[in-house]
DNA sequence: TTGACTGCAAAACTTTTGCAAAAAC
DNA sequence: GTTTTTGCAAAAGTTTTGCAGTCAA
């Protein structure tokens, strides 16, 4: 979880960012790299705070406005699971969607192939081209099915 | 769009209250109603300024309340298409998915009775109890599309 | 040098809440 | 008569914006 840093990947970022099209700063690179290397589905909130221990000056609207950037330029995924707030993920090249927890908010990543080929039938019958989706499953993970089971005495 | 008002549907609106163990009031059913009657994916907003214009005494924290209410009782759903607020459907027995169009907003549905079985077995690997499922396909509609061709000359 | 980016604070926007008055049961 | 609901206004929470100063190219 904690990180060394590793200025080879920061490398590798400010490479990403100039293919990307991104202009290269501290506070982005910081901002990016905290991104990278932290677990799953983020929100701007928490990200802020992460960011703030290795650099204090970077502000809140740094975050936002970096992270638009990130998701324009097709780097990291916005997501808004259940009624809360955004969270942010890293795009990596293979789809996948997300299992929800209703009681405990725990985020489940899986894929499913099978979805592509589902949705293109859909869309084909509306006319739509298809540019990308969103499966989300709500249910109760094993660990809150059994606490509940627990409480019932 | 603009339907008359009739004292029927407030009748039935009224037993639907009922059953679902909700009070019922003049407000309530003046949402319910305007509601149950509205096309669909209304935004609280849309709805409060439709609502107004058939009771302006009505403030929105009331739209708010009432909607909790119907969500919390099963008679409509939440959705939060894109980067948008929320926005409200009634609920009906046939579950459906939404094809939203990135240019325009637009929101089709559409059922997919295939995905029922597909979602069992992901949630079934991953130890999951299934409550429900969203999915959601972005894409063109073929309006947009179209007149993006146009454009181009 | 010049245009893009940052930090701060203030604004914007959706949604929630506190409270006294009113309505429902 | 007690409990629930309402309307208003104010608050809360997330996200955006204006602007003067700073930085990257």
């Amino acid at each position: 979880m904690v990180a060394f840093h590793d200025p080879s990947d920061e490398n590798a970022l400010t490479k990403r960012f100039r293919d990307a099209g991104i202009q290269v700063t501290p506070q982005r690179l910081t901002i990016a790299d905290t991104l990278f290397q932290c677990e799953k589905h983020i929100s701007a909130e928490e990200l802020y705070l992460q960011v703030r221990e290795k650099n204090p000056r970077i502000g809140l609207a740094t975050i936002y406005r970096t992270l638009h950037i990130l998701k324009e330029k097709g780097l990291v995924e916005e997501h808004r699971f259940n009624d809360e707030f955004s969270r942010y993920e890293v795009k990596d090249s293979t789809h996948h969607d997300h299992l929800i927890c209703i009681e405990c908010g725990k985020v489940v990543e899986f894929g499913q192939p099978v979805i592509e080929h589902l949705q293109d039938l859909a869309a084909e019958e509306k006319d739509f081209t298809i540019v990308s989706h969103k499966l989300e499953i709500y249910g109760i993970c094993k660990d809150c099915r059994d606490r509940k089971a627990m409480k019932k005495r």
